[in-house]
RNA sequence: UGGGAUAUCGCCAAGUCGGUAAGGCACAGGACUUUGACUCCUGCAUUCGCUGGUUCGAGUCCAGCUAUCCCAGCCA
């Protein structure tokens, strides 16, 4: 098991890190030199939130250094000005922290380098390995061929190195607009890899950097980019995901044309698909900008502030990818282990609280009015140590109104006519008779108590099979719980047919807000952020944006099916 | 006959030199229970995409198929 506390002091135990296939090439790796210092990098682009897909990139990179006694980097990869935005080079870090990953190799930009690349792509040239295109964007198009027929070569590619100087040195200078030039690297236009047709390294963007202000009109492209960046930071394990797999070579091609000493090496994993969840960041926006959620960290989100208002922890997150696992397989991994490893961890951790989300008042007629009693509950049952609370009652409660029922189904242990249920750490009490309304709604359901059964089980030895949780209607406060659910109906969202779209299995249901909720009064100091779990409905949170609210995290599992015969 | 990658239980995923299919989630029974939770038992692939071959023996080796994913941005 896998523990980081938020934030702070982590109690990993890296014997406990599953291996996997990465670690297997960096054991063989350190076999051979065992001077070799690993070193791994998170390279996110500033254009959105992270999310929990990100969130695996960071674990494996992260982990792998930590395993092995090595570093780790955050480098933003900020190649592309018109993409990018300081709002989420601020955010990207908070979520980092809050992971608990630590860039113990330092904060990078990718964007620093820019003037090595360009004495890099100097160098390629005056070695005739790059040269300036005049080729339009469709041009180039036209020219790269298709999957199955070769490219043709530019009309540009044997400009000499002078020219190709002279045109490099005026991009720079800002003499060409947009779209009219690029350098290109002279590798192959007949190569089977795409990436290989003599793939632009340079373009020209005559538009300000959020880092760089307007220093620069041209900008390196992420394949030219970044093998320099990871060379530069002494990377040796650039682990990224297996789209990039196809990218490799040209990664190659770059770190020996330039000629590092010290060779970085790129090895891919498969991305994480989760059921229930798109983790397209593109689309994330869209939700966003369009208000279909209530911004990027909505908690029905994937991303982590998203999850973090939600209520999920940074070791649950970490256990659950760590369970997923590290392999090349294309894949959708269950959401349901997600809330397996939240609930694991709460169950251990969370103290209990009573909520009463739709209640229903009870009064019991043979307990006296003016009475008020102090049970003593646990705070975890399961967990002695963290102590007890009081809880008052008194003659008037609230019960959730999903534990009565006038006409029960079968096996149905909660309260019914004439049927007797225990209070959780209070008494039994048996239900006498219902009121109701004009419309036929239960307004009060009138007990009465057996005053002998307060933390006793009945004297006539009677079994009472059910146990509810009920709050003092005197006492209790009133609150907001959000009930969250998948944010998509579709289990697995990549395999959209076609004609639609995510938005049409957006779930109408994802969001449920209860206004009418009570609280046991203990709550009221709860903090911000603080997790509790409210007794037989769940975990939640104390949102930390809007005040008196709840979150439920996850559900309580449940094996109580009604069969309902029709 | 474009290139690359991947195929082991409903979902993930271990399976070193070929020696007779880990684990987790989910699910289903049962025990326990003042949370229908937790916990604890039990069950859950005679079979490893398919077809052949080599071998005393193959998920692991060989051959040939098949399926899925990635690549035709001056995105990352």
């Amino acid at each position: 098991m896998i523990r980081l506390e938020d934030g702070s002091g982590d109690i990993i135990k890296m014997d406990e890190i599953k291996t996997n296939f990465i670690h297997e090439i960096i054991d063989r790796d350190l076999a051979e030199n065992t001077d070799l210092k690993i070193h791994t990098r998170f390279p996110p682009e500033p254009n959105g939130y992270l999310h929990i897909g990100s969130a695996k990139a960071i674990w494996i990179n992260y982990m792998t250094a930590k395993k092995y006694g090595g570093l780790f980097n955050l480098r933003y990869d900020d190649t592309n000005p018109t993409r990018e935005d300081e709002e989420y080079v601020q955010s990207i870090y908070e979520d980092l922290l809050w992971l608990g990953a630590e860039p113990t190799g330092g904060v990078f930009y990718g964007s620093d380098y820019f003037e090595q690349c360009f004495e890099f792509a100097v160098k390629l040239i005056r070695e005739g390995k790059a040269y300036v295109c005049d080729l339009s964007p469709d041009q180039m198009r036209e020219y790269r061929g298709t999957l199955t027929e070769p490219g043709k070569n530019s009309p540009y590619r044997d400009r000499s190195i002078e020219e190709n100087l002279d045109l490099f040195y005026r991009m720079r200078n800002g003499e060409f607009p947009d779209g009219s030039r690029t350098l290109r690297a002279k590798i192959d236009m007949s190569a089977p890899n795409m990436n290989l047709r003599d793939p632009a390294i340079y373009r020209i963007l005559h538009s300000e950097h959020h880092r760089q202000g307007n220093k620069w009109c041209i900008y390196p492209l992420y394949d030219y980019a970044h093998p320099i960046q990871d060379a530069l930071e002494g990377i040796t394990h650039s682990l990224c995901s297996i789209e990039f797999e196809n990218h490799r070579p040209l990664y190659d091609w770059v770190i020996e044309n330039i000629g590092f000493e010290k060779r970085p090496h790129q090895y891919e994993f498969a991305r994480l698909n989760m059921t229930h969840t798109v983790m397209s960041k593109r689309y994330l926006r869209e939700l966003v900008e369009t208000e279909l959620v209530d911004g990027w960290d909505d908690p029905r989100m994937p991303t982590l502030s998203g999850l973090r208002r939600r209520g999920y922890t940074p070791s649950s997150i970490f256990e659950f990818i760590s369970r997923a696992g590290v392999a090349k397989n294309y894949g959708i991994v269950e959401i349901e282990l997600l809330e397996h490893c939240i609930r694991e961890e709460l169950n251990i951790q969370a103290e209990r609280r009573i909520a009463v989300l739709d209640p229903v008042k009870v009064k019991i007629a043979n307990y006296p009015e003016d009475k008020v009693e102090y049970f003593e509950l646990p705070n975890n049952p399961n967990n002695p140590d963290i102590g007890t609370r009081l809880v008052p009652f008194t003659n008037e409660i609230f019960i959730e109104r999903s534990d009565f029922a006038e006409v029960p189904p079968p096996k149905f242990f909660r309260l019914k006519p004439g049927g007797e249920v225990r209070l959780m750490g209070a008494y039994i009490i048996k239900c006498e008779e219902i009121i109701k309304d004009s419309q036929g709604n239960v307004v009060e359901i009138r007990c009465t108590c057996d005053l002998e059964t307060r933390n006793n089980l009945p004297a006539d030895g009677r079994k009472i099979k059910g146990t509810i949780h009920w709050l003092s209607a005197g006492h209790a406060k009133d609150a907001t719980v959000m009930l969250y659910d998948k944010l998509f109906t579709l289990e697995n969202v990549n395999d959209i047919p076609e004609g639609k779209t995510y938005n049409d299995y957006l779930n109408p249901n994802s969001l449920q807000k209860l206004t009418n909720c009570k609280l046991e009064p203990s709550l009221a100091d709860a903090e911000d952020g603080q997790r509790f779990q409210f007794v037989r409905l769940g975990y939640f949170i104390k949102d930390t944006k809007y005040p008196d609210t709840y979150n439920r995290i996850v559900s309580l599992k449940d094996s109580y099916k009604p069969k309902i015969k029709s």
